[in-house]
DNA sequence: GGGCTCAGCCTTACTTAGTAAGGCGGACGG
DNA sequence: CCGTCCGCCTTACTAAGTAAGGCTGAGCCC
């Protein structure tokens, strides 16, 4: 379990922190879990971090880290395409950090250097400050959201939803929620459909907005 | 700190679960704290719930049943605004919810009956299946989205991101995140300023790109 | 070289949490 | 009146976070 070569030092502790909390979720990172990968005594993490508060908000900023930066100069509908679809695939492989997200109120620096290269992208681009604020709440929430949503779906993956779907089906009073049930078997038990599909469509809504609210006539899109 | 009265239920544990929830955030919601809340000790709240997740389970779908249903067959728009309110109000209440979403797999009666009434608003007014799924994707991204940035702000309300925010300027390096405390100085503490205000904005995007999705021609819109 | 300092890891032990196992009293049907 | 069973309680075990302080070896000074 442990990498004896290298001493201890806060990075190694956070990255085996993500590791553990991908393997087993947030619930299986506890100190002496993650001291064990580590090849150490528990307490000895605390020369590293002061607590387990601070670990909590250390992973989440190296999901941040994880995250792809857009590139302020760059085609901002392009740059935007890049960041968001690489935010959501970094959250739907660590899926406890929108939990996290919550209760961490003290953005780590790459969390900080993610939201500026973002901001910077579309200000760059002509958007001007207060558009840029509207533009950024609605296409993180989006991004946010959607992550939420995929977490919560009990499968993943094009299919997959076939039979779990089946089964809650087969429990549920068909008469009680008619409307979820048609939605079940015509749509999402459709062969070949996959949640993820929606995440594209979403974001072109809102980057086609986006694209009309820049000065100066129209964007010429993506 | 008891209600002698009544006898405990299933319910009762749940109420009380969800108003520990708000005033001590999820950490502070133990089988103990909640006994203690109930007049009881803490072992008699397994006569009526299986364990602490059931529990968890539970008070996520206490929190849907607080959203106000929209109404099949009504106005989809203003229905679709009432809906997005009320659920962004109760998560905003509730921000502990967010977190749990993530990892509750077993939607209760409460929040399927959201999803049901929800589905069927945009069925009845007249919404293809297939559209309808977009729709409802892109809509409740939104919601958890924004609930998700509200929940991770370290302020709330108008005006009062000052201090908070200005405190946090002064510890950046001004030069490592220019658009960010371009963004910070420039609007965020701007006398007035509620991020709040960025909800119904960016829900109107949506539903401006729903209706124009409505087979037969251009919806009225609100 | 012998002791000083300090960094880095460990040992022990306390507190709080979830919950397994089973006890006990009082209401209620026979 | 006497089970019996429902609802709450007692006890006790285990896991987790972490406070307090000990041990060891590397570099350093005189």
């Amino acid at each position: 379990m442990s990498k004896q070569g290298a001493p201890l030092s806060r990075e190694r502790v956070l990255r085996a922190a993500v590791a553990i909390a991908d393997a087993g979720g947030i619930a299986g990172l506890t100190m002496r879990s993650l001291a064990d990968a580590l090849g150490v005594k528990p307490m000895s993490l605390y020369h590293h971090v002061a607590n387990k508060d601070e670990i909590l908000d250390g992973i989440v900023d190296v999901v941040f880290g994880r995250m792809e930066l857009p590139t302020p100069g760059g085609d901002w509908r392009h740059e935007m395409v890049k960041r968001a679809n690489s935010a959501r695939d970094v959250l739907r492989r660590h899926p406890w950090a929108i939990g996290l997200l919550e209760s961490r109120k003290a953005p780590g620096p790459a969390t900080l250097r993610h939201h500026d290269a973002t901001i910077g992208t579309l200000r760059r681009a002509g958007f001007p400050v207060a558009t840029t604020a509207h533009a950024y709440a609605l296409l993180d929430s989006y991004v946010y959201g959607f992550a939420v949503q995929e977490a919560a779906l009990p499968f993943s993956g094009p299919d997959s939803a076939t039979e779990v779907t089946e089964d809650i089906l087969a429990h549920l009073a068909r008469e009680d929620y008619p409307y979820l049930v048609e939605m079940a078997t015509e749509h999402v038990l459709r062969p070949g459909h996959d949640f993820a599909d929606e995440f594209a469509f979403g974001l072109d809504v809102i980057l086609d907005a986006m694209a009309a609210w820049l000065p100066g006539g129209i964007s010429p899109g993506s």
